[in-house]
DNA sequence: TCCAAAGATGTAATGTTATAACATTACATG
DNA sequence: CATGTAATGTTATAACATTACATCTTTGGA
């Protein structure tokens, strides 16, 4: 399992702020809000790019003082992703944050093998295309969700 | 978890023929062979289009008298997918047979959340949407494996 | 023929991911 | 204070996957 990924190499701090305006926003207009677990998790998910499995979370928490169990974990995460804060990555069986702007609709992931680092992306062009082929084979899909694995531009060049 | 899936909605028989006889070209071309696990999990996932779970099949397997268990199973699926005659689903955690003719450079399923019913298809298209939004974003793909959950015809019909 | 190495198979135990079932706490409202 | 309800806490277990090691089989050479 990889590890570190680079909040440096951005200035991650914005992502955040962003991010977590965007999801206060979205909490006051649906008059949620979010449970003493589930503030920890986010701003774990937060910190970086890359996915946190169920049970890491647990031990971060847990190194950071929090006392935590894998259930509360998993269902703070579940109320996470249903509140569009959070995603789930399939082929990872890991969770990460979204940073992205409006609603993932279609949700496009690349996902670096060797640092963990996760894109997500939003092509109007590949959803559509997905949308044809799904089309042409008398699909209706539920939720568009790529995940591609290889290797991220930065770790391609290290 | 849904059950039946639909081996008599087409003349399946051919299918199970021609994967089959695609399978032992690649094998003799090869100089490989399956061995006595190999064969019977193989032909109970190519019995049906629908994606089997590593524990069924061990259940399944013992119903008919075959002493397994799991870690067997999942030796000899890692075997059938190394050697392209089986796909892992990672969104079910579950293995399906592969139908399609040639390699499988880009997986592409439609996974019926109804049926369980899993149809591989081979969108030049769509992987060449995929190519590109991987170029746009350096990133290097090792294989595009792109899983789509929904309802397919048969199930939106009834 | 026989042995030894390599590989396949068998078995038990364990690890990892995820959920079910139920108890308790915190807090709002009548 | 009683009652409702949402979140949290606790225990157990289901579901998926791997490790470690023993045993059998095959096969190629001495």
């Amino acid at each position: 399992m990889p590890k570190p990924s680079k909040p440096n190499d951005h200035s991650h701090a914005i992502c955040v702020s962003q991010a977590k305006t965007r999801f206060e926003d979205y909490l006051k207009s649906k008059g949620k809000s979010l449970g003493r677990n589930d503030e920890p998790i986010l701003s774990l998910l937060l910190s970086n790019h890359r996915a946190f499995g169920a049970y890491e979370i647990v031990e971060q928490l847990s190194k950071m003082g929090k006392r935590i169990q894998a259930v509360q974990v998993y269902r703070s995460l579940e109320k996470l992703i249903e509140f569009g804060a959070v995603h789930k990555l399939r082929t990872k069986n890991a969770f990460v944050a979204c940073f992205e702007d409006g609603d993932c609709n279609s949700q496009q992931f690349f996902i670096c093998d060797v640092c963990d680092d996760v894109s997500e992306i939003q092509s109007q062009k590949l959803d559509n295309s997905i949308q044809d082929a799904a089309r042409k084979n008398d699909f209706s899909v539920k939720l568009p969700s790529i995940e591609i694995l290889g290797v991220c531009s930065e770790c391609a060049t290290t």
